[in-house]
This record gives structure tokens, sequence and C-alpha cells, in this order.
DNA sequence: TCCCAGGCTCTCT
DNA sequence: AGAGAGCATGGG
């Protein structure tokens, strides 16, 4: 990747892999709002609106300190996408998700972040998922000129089920305390979770009230670094059993979450 | 109105 | 170990 910092911008020359639209709204993130012909948001407390301009990516308001200490990592752009699409595509199935989603990449997102985000999300849809952390957010993160930064797992820790009636979590609400208390405590560590096996991660991970196998998997894609994660969700079980015989084809399994994310954007937009 | 949502917990076999 | 009800809430 060629990044060029200007005194306003940072520019991504054309790069490999990286839609807009398709990596920030395919459900992977939740915070992204488009504005105009931009995408503003916070992630890891840095606000930044992005655009595409002739196959290029700007980025605006943010620092080259921001870009090489976050964001670089946050969109994924040390990564082979070009190696591992090849590879995953070696199934046929997978290979037309990919022709058809080509440019989703996954965002590696804080941990904590991922953890209540996808304890939201259980039984839940995506427009209601967003309204909920957007929520949690405006009534429980620090505010900063351009909108509010996530939740600090103290923050949350400190509250009732009752006090977070405000963001209408319904039952997950308790599930939301439970994890910032673990979290909080020291009894789970996130990041140490990355140095663990991927099995020994999870195990941990489910130790969590709310969170089982599925939200697992998505904490340890979207937020602890594990690309072999693959969240089975209602839709990806039945595109496992309808066309690749009910289990993970082999050369999609070094890179499970990938090949998952291009899976279910496919049958969700095109019923591939 | 009704159905269902990027599931999980609890209970009962 | 596997099946099924119940869960809070609201979008379509």
């Amino acid at each position: 990747m060629e990044y060029i910092f200007c005194e306003d911008k940072i520019i991504i020359k054309k790069p490999f892999c990286l839609d807009l639209r398709r990596t920030l709204d395919c459900g992977q993130a939740f915070r992204w709002v488009k504005k105009g012909n931009r995408f503003c948001g916070i992630a890891g407390g840095r606000y930044a609106e992005l655009e595409e301009v002739n196959g290029d990516i700007y980025i605006y308001g943010i620092t080259k300190t921001d870009f090489d200490d976050f964001f670089k990592n946050y969109f994924d752009l040390e990564r082979d996408y070009n190696y591992i699409l090849k590879k995953i595509s070696e199934n046929e199935k997978i290979k037309s998700a990919v022709r058809y989603g080509k440019g989703i990449r996954i965002l590696n997102q804080e941990p904590f972040e991922a953890l209540i985000s996808f304890i939201i999300s259980q039984n839940n849809n995506i427009p209601r998922i967003k309204g909920i952390i957007e929520r949690l957010c405006e009534n429980f993160g620090t505010k900063t000129e351009n909108g509010y930064a996530f939740p600090s797992a103290e923050t949350l820790s400190s509250l009732s089920v009752e006090d977070l009636a405000v963001i209408r979590s319904g039952f997950r609400a308790k599930y939301i305390i439970d994890a910032a208390k673990r979290v909080t405590s020291g009894e789970i560590n996130l990041e140490n979770l990355r140095k663990l096996s991927y099995d020994n991660a999870c195990r941990e991970l489910m130790k969590i009230k709310g969170v089982g196998p599925k939200v697992a998997d998505c904490v340890l894609l979207y937020g602890l670094g594990f690309i072999n994660a693959f969240p089975k969700d209602v839709w990806i079980k039945r595109a496992l059993d309808e066309y690749f015989g009910g289990k993970i084809p082999e050369c999609a399994k070094e890179f499970g979450g990938i090949a998952q994310q291009y899976i279910f954007y496919y049958i969700r937009s095109a019923e591939g």
C-alpha cells in the first residue's frame, strides 16, 4: 500500500481491496455513518472521515500518528488480501462471493467495543443494533467535538440494569454489565487473549454471560485478530448447509473470517 | 398486526 | 448431547 500524507488528509493510493461501503456497512462495525460522500465515525477514540476519490481513499481529520498507531491496522492494510482472496477462491462458491463483494476487509476493532457490540447483536437486527450502540455511546461515552467515544469498561461496570434502560437493549443489559465487570476486574484480560490458542481464547470469552460461540467468534475475529474465527449466524448456517455440505471448505479454514464475511455479504445481498 | 432479528440461557428429556 | 421455550424491543 502506498500512503501520501498531506496537510489536510491522508491518501491511500489505489488500494487493493478496500471498498468503504462494503467494509464499513457490512455488519461488522456499527458506528460509521454516511454523510454525503463520506463515511464518518469514531474508532479507537479518534474521529475520522473517509471518502473514495478516483480510486484513492482520502482520510480526513486524523494525524499521521493516528494513522500509524491505529487506522493502518484498523483497516487491516498490512494484510495480503491478494493472496488470501486467491486462496479462498479455490472453492467455486466462495470465488463467486469474492467476485461479487470485492473490496471487503476485516476491521480490527477495539476488543471491548467488539465484545459489547456483538453481545448487543444477539437475536437482534442491524438497524436496531446501531440504535442501541449509539444510545450507549451518547449516554455513557466521553464526548468529543465530533461525537461520543465508545464507553470504557470501567464506566459500564459501575452501571445497573436500570441505568442502562435508556439504551433500550432489553434482556442484553445484564450481559453488558457482566462483561464490563469481568473486564474491569481483570478476570478477563482482552489483550492477553491474543496470545492464547483459538480454543482457549474462545473458552475465556464464553465465561461472560450472554457470550456463546457466535458472539465469541465475532470478538475473536473483529476485535482480537483471530482471522480464522468463523462466526456462524443463522444466515451462514443456512449457507453452509446449502452450498458447502455443512462444513467450511478446507481452502477457507486458515482465513475463515474473511471467507465468512464474503459469504455473508453475498448471500444477504445477492442470494447467490 | 404479525413475524423475526448476525443467539444465548435455562430446562427438560 | 440435543431439542425447545423464553427472552426485550422494535423494524419492516
